[in-house]
DNA sequence: TATGAATGAGAGTTCATTCAT
DNA sequence: GATGAATGAACTCTCATTCAT
């Protein structure tokens, strides 16, 4: 019913789900309901997110969400009005798993940028690395115009976590460099196409790969390697 | 510098086969008829390259490369038994005149390696940016095989070229690293991905972002801005 | 003028359901329920016409119907069993609305027949035109057997009002014509698609035109204008 | 091939086939593969006109026109960009086809306006009621745009035809009317909607019908019976 | 060789209908 | 009774691929 469908704005609150239901919490049959559909749209947006993370864009078919699901085509349609809404949902959903991982690895420190700039690293290595190595598509593809708004905002809170550690460091004057946008940039990059060169099959090798990336990505924001 | 120019053998079959053309203009019937085939495959690839750099793989279609040609897409198949060996020709086509461009941005010259390093990224960011900014998709998407197979090699013959300037400067002592793969991964990255955050539409910006990028490109080898 | 009213037998099993209502309001727990029950059917029925009225069978939906009431499209099976039935049913309420906007067109006088009918095509046209442009759909679209059975019996009551004014125009000398059925037909056909030509944007015009409409359609029953 | 695929605009022309043939007298083997081509939308516009004038645009499908020709559906695209592009051509022919019988019946005359205005009604009623008695909605259906927009010209070469003999008898004195616009308009109409109410199934009685229908429509240019 | 025709698999989308709760 | 979920069939459209000529 597009009566009661969330609409898209809602799609991220709806992914609260503790905030919801405990907003909620007056009426009964309604939060049960609508706990039932958050479950569901979760479940929708997890094989999204996993589709997208491991087959990228381009690959990306309702079909195989449907059938990963175990449901028809058309019952995603009762969650989301159309393919690209529900690819925008997936990669917001993509996008705050990692960045849930991210703030983890840089919350409540009292060390210094370097070393906080460094735990990020390797966490954002490790998921993009072993987790979605796909991901890269996401940034990577054009077309649909509404698609790509969606990654900049995405972007834009990761950039935002990042770019603060780097400003601190420039202010503690650990952090050298000629533009902080360009550095950034340079790392993102290099980040996400780290799986199609490091050698998953080779764990060990791939450990130590990560290991000289991260040192050498440091060296964009001027921390040379001891 | 022929040292870190790019060697025969990392190229192409299809490279090697027009050499071959040149050197048996001798015989008389198959070469010239050989020689009318080239040709036509030579202008199928220059279609098929020019489609990928500017639309990316993923709306690559032989339609399009058709009707640039002006012929039937049956025809494509007189010289390329599927679509994917039509890519992946295409995509070396594509390489192959980067390398090209890069080979004269490095040669015959008795300078620096960073002067030259510098030269070759500001060529390259050249091609990258204004000519084929979706050239990125080539290098991103995984799952067939064969592409990616052949995504390697091309990569190889480029990778040859940067790796002979950085190590020339490791031993001249211009550079520092921790690892040179590592290094020159994150130059190739930050190079194919930059069509995504430089402002092509504000060319006065996009020169600077450029430049800084360059600059930011260098501190990968040690090299710190003045 | 009860004489040319369509007679009640003429109208529709659910005009004689909520008349039985009205004369068994002794009872009491069935006829509350069923009292309820018949106020949900009239509410459905109302936005069906109304769908019907503006948008033609064709792009008729359920949903329309559903999210017009605010109900789900599985509560309309409560009441009807198909598409094809609550479209009927949807059909002779419409039907219904027009009738009685006729019936008040014509009751209670005493003029000659010319001034009656001309007065029934203003309203009639006046209905069509502005309210129910799509209504033409209803009675022009074929296949499913029982839809075209309940149009003409949609069609009977109406024209039980047009034959009786027609017969006393003729029976009063005012009338000439060759085949009264077919005078009729044409007239019913003029009207019903005589929203496809008036020129509704332009009010002004479109006023002209029905008025040129009437004068034209008085010449089917041999009445010439002045 | 989109290359020799014939524009839309191409199409009436296309129909036109033997003076198409004259005119490329010249080449061989184009000709014989144009009309070979030809030929082929031929026989989809048959197809297309026959479904429509058979089951109304509402019900008509791709599906359908494919399955009838025996094809796939995915052919239908080497001919006509879309749905619609076939719903219009196939209009046209429709429409056609009708005035080609219509020009027959009023072409190289020397009889009064009354007498060719009667056998141009008979001509199209025989037409509409026994071949297309669905053609109604082709007139009747809304919204596509274009779709609407071919109907209108349609409508206009064969309202030029009704136009000018009732010009004509308007000239001669032999017809009387409020307006010309009205008076054709109802005759649409009425013509349109006629398979609607005469009895097909009798053909005795449904020619008795239609002669009476015609005698009506005369009065409409203030024509009396005798 | 090259062409145009044809195919068939698959994509996204819509919608009447059914059903457990 | 009413809901929301789910279905399945139908539809338009795309595209790589095959094939007779």
């Amino acid at each position: 019913m597009s009566r009661v469908r969330a609409r898209p704005e809602e799609w991220s609150v709806l992914m609260r789900a503790s905030r919801t239901a405990a907003t909620t919490r007056g009426s009964k049959t309604v939060s049960r309901v609508e706990r039932k559909r958050e479950e569901r749209v979760a479940r929708i947006l997890d094989a999204t997110a996993d589709e997208l993370g491991s087959k990228g864009l381009s690959r990306f078919s309702l079909e195989d969400v449907a059938e990963r699901l175990d449901v028809t085509k058309g019952s995603l349609y009762h969650y989301f009005p159309s393919r690209e809404e529900l690819v925008m949902a997936g990669i917001e959903t993509l996008a705050r798993r990692i960045m849930v991982e991210l703030n983890a690895a840089v919350e409540g420190s009292e060390e210094s940028a370097t070393v906080r700039l460094r735990r990020l690293l390797t966490r954002q290595l490790d998921v993009v690395v072993w987790d979605y190595p796909a991901s890269i598509e996401l940034f990577t593809l054009r077309d649909p115009a509404d698609v790509e708004g969606k990654v900049k905002a995405v972007r834009a809170g990761h950039d935002a976590l990042f770019r603060g550690l780097v400003d601190e460091g420039l202010a503690s004057g650990e952090f050298h460099l000629t533009s902080t946008a360009a550095s950034l940039e340079c790392m993102y990059s290099s980040i996400n196409m780290s799986p199609l060169w490091i050698e998953r099959d080779n764990p060990t090798r791939a450990r130590q790969q990560i290991q000289e990336l991260i040192d050498t990505l440091l060296m964009l924001v001027g921390v040379v390697p001891a």
